[in-house]
DNA sequence: CCATCATGAGACATCAACGTCTCACATGGG
DNA sequence: CCCATGTGAGACGTTGATGTCTCATGATGG
């Protein structure tokens, strides 16, 4: 019967769908995202509950997706900036889900939102955090702020990219160059 | 009789609310947004005719707040660098509404825009690459990725304060000190 | 004291999206 | 060939927000 495999790439793809049309258009509807993924309004609501949970399912892809490209940027070894060069690259295919998710975490507000973000948070500021204390990055912008400052350049710059202000090839050298290098141009050292 | 001075002094104070209900909670309702201002939502229909009437009204005062920090950070004056560091210093007070518009202007999308945005968009970038011309600012970051990336910064700063990641006094260091040095951590010059 | 006007409170209709349901179809396996 | 399962299409009721309306009240000014 193969129910498993069958519904497992459905939703998959339904999600990787979702999530492309909701990073261009955050209110979408129900209606739009079924159609966008090729399937009507009814199976959408046999594979998500509703909304919510289309949402919820999308969270906690974009938390897997964050989670795994940690793993893959290992950011434990090697010069901290090497690091979050690595975790820009390999989080930007997932850049995208992660504005659309950022703007609508708001909606989350004062409930419990999903542990994963702190997992993630945490694996975040300590790497910044590593940066400091090797001597490689600054202690006058706080871990917790760089953290931050990433999601922001991330989403600013997935949505830049699709208004097409920016080049998609130049996504992760302007993230990474910006957030660890800034702006104003550097001697040679 | 004074309508004007008393519906505008009105006006703008229900405008005010509303922008710092709306940075909190994007999908406040118009009986929310009432009730924050302490007006009854007949009466804030009289002032503004529907929801869309009272978003575009804030994206005229972000727009106009935006015009304003620009003139007063004089940013043809000095070093560009001083000048984005005023900028940000003039502009920290409306970070909030400017946040709350950076995430809903993907609802105008497809219709024309207000075209305050893109001379305000121009005057940036202007001040970017004039920093660029000088040989104080990188040349391989461009002048409309900085100009997208400090509008994301603002919006990432302001929502990281109003969440208490950020102290409120660090604001306008963190966001100026991370787009124009980056992390890294500079020699001495 | 009276007239005027802005306001608050609430009723009411409208509308869009949602969630649930049924039914017909077609595709695939036994 | 027959049956089962997944699917598309669409109807239906519900909900929440919106926009409009009326009416009573309270303040202000003449």
């Amino acid at each position: 019967m193969g129910y498993a495999c069958l519904m497992a790439v459905d939703r998959d793809h339904v999600l990787r769908t979702a999530a492309a049309l909701l990073t261009r258009k955050a209110t979408a509807t129900m209606d739009e995202v079924a159609r966008a993924a090729g399937i009507s309004r009814a199976t959408l609501h046999r594979h998500f509950a509703g909304r919510d949970a289309l949402v919820r399912a999308l969270e906690a892809l974009g938390i897997a997706e964050c989670e795994a490209a940690l793993d893959a940027a290992r950011p434990d070894e090697g010069p901290a900036a090497d690091a979050v060069r690595r975790l820009i690259r390999a989080i930007e295919p997932s850049a995208g889900l992660l504005a659309f998710l950022y703007t609508e975490n708001q909606l989350f507000e004062g409930e419990q939102q999903n542990e994963g973000w702190s997992r993630i948070d945490a694996r975040l500021a300590a790497l910044f955090r590593r940066g400091q204390e090797s001597g490689e990055f600054r202690i006058d912008l706080t871990p917790a702020w760089l953290t931050e400052a990433l999601y922001g350049l991330l989403a600013s710059g997935a949505w830049a990219v699709s208004e097409g202000r920016v080049a998609r090839n130049d996504f992760t050298h302007m993230i990474a160059e910006l957030l660890l290098g800034g702006a104003v141009r550097r001697e040679e050292p």
